[in-house]
DNA sequence: TTTTCCTTTGCACAACCTTTACACAGCACT
DNA sequence: AGTGCTGTGTAAAGGTTGTGCAAAGGAAAA
């Protein structure tokens, strides 16, 4: 169950120092001195991650990386020479997850590669209840949806994201400056009731309870009356 | 319609230089000054990847980064003056995605951002050469044709695409822009009503059911509906 | 060429955010 | 109680933005 990784790399010295690290650190490591090597061998499908250098002797590790990407989506990881910070741009609208300079501390390569192996086994994991309950409200980031006892609410784009930070701080207070930057993206200027509107259409629209579940603080801003 | 960033930093000055940047390059930016409120924004799940400085004034940047793993898979970056080798292994064991060291150049910055959303887009990407089926509808790739109750739909190329996509995520929210690049492979330029068109066709053709399959959620993109 | 399809253009319309206006509630001070 | 200030509730009007769709123009395929 260990992670196989594809090192291509001219320079034997250092791909040897790698390869014995990376092994020991429990990667199973495959190498190729040539960008035609390393391409063939990231088209046999068996490896999981690649460790590219940008300079090659035959065909640059940018056009390996345009090759790849022009069939799959293995991760690839750049590896280069001091970077000109235009080089880096250039490594990533090409298609690499990550770039890192060398000399490189082989302990950094192994984190970043380790990050990188997480996140896609996070991402390919079904990563469905991100949804969050508060009494009767059910808030589904993926529908972008608020559930009121599982009947949608009708919020407009705006109330949404209201409803949403005062749900995320349900029981505190949110200061009306804080709720105008999180929710509308801007600053609250003197005489704006815009947000004073949004919470008189939300208030409606969550039934007009009596007392209200979103509780004014005079002065301050809006709370959420934590459920029972 | 945007990718959505949080921006957690507590010096002013740079965090405004990088909010005004980001927005130029299209994210959509959510700031917090404090960890606290970094915390409670990203849980409040209203963004889709964090940008998170180490250094803060109530709880270190890692604690929050500790109290997100414990319930997210959010993507998170990390930005941190101290170039010290150890702290990044411990970045990136706590379970950071990235981790960029300060002073740093707002151009890589979105340069990995975009690398790490778009990794996130690769990897939830459905298994494209199976075929699907939702509700009524039968996705079947090899023939490139969407069948309804096994009668054939008469898509078009750029049709079929726009619905494949929609179904693969069918029930949560694609956004306009990522529906055009995954399915017309450009960007969404201002005023390109092409999708929109492409939308009441498909519409027309799916049978104009109301409410319609294809929802709009305005000011995002489509989703569609998912079956019962 | 003809046909099919993709894209652009233009207009109408709907959704919705914001402003305006006025009424009133809370609070401090007389 | 009365007065005045400040902050809030909300209806209605105003203005902006996003969307639906027909029709025409182009581009590509047949």
């Amino acid at each position: 169950m260990q992670n196989r990784v594809l090192l291509v790399e001219d320079d034997d010295e250092l791909r040897q120092l790698l390869a014995r690290y990376l092994t020991n650190q429990g990667f199973s490591v495959r190498e190729a001195a040539t960008g035609n090597d390393g391409l063939s061998l990231a088209r046999g499908q068996n490896c999981d991650i690649v460790v590219l250098d940008i300079m090659l002797p035959d065909i640059s590790g940018l056009d390996v990386l345009r090759a790849l990407r022009a069939e799959t989506h293995l991760p690839v990881v750049l590896l280069t020479a001091r970077g000109d910070e235009t080089d880096r741009i250039v490594g990533f609208e090409v298609g690499a997850d990550d770039y890192i300079p060398k000399p490189c501390n082989p302990r950094e390569l192994v984190a970043r590669l380790q990050a990188l192996l997480r996140r896609i086994a996070w991402d390919q994991a079904v990563d469905l209840d991100a949804s969050r309950t508060y009494g009767d409200l059910r808030v589904e980031p993926a529908h972008r949806r608020i559930y009121q006892d599982d009947v949608p609410l009708e919020l407009t784009a705006t109330e949404y994201e209201v409803l949403q930070v005062l749900l995320a701080h349900a029981g505190s207070v949110v200061r009306k400056t804080d709720l105008m930057q999180w929710a509308l993206g801007r600053r609250l200027e003197a005489h704006d009731r815009t947000l004073d509107m949004h919470i008189s259409n939300l208030r409606k629209k969550l039934g007009n309870d009596d007392p209200p579940r979103i509780e004014t603080v005079r002065g301050l801003g809006y709370s959420y009356r934590v459920p029972a």
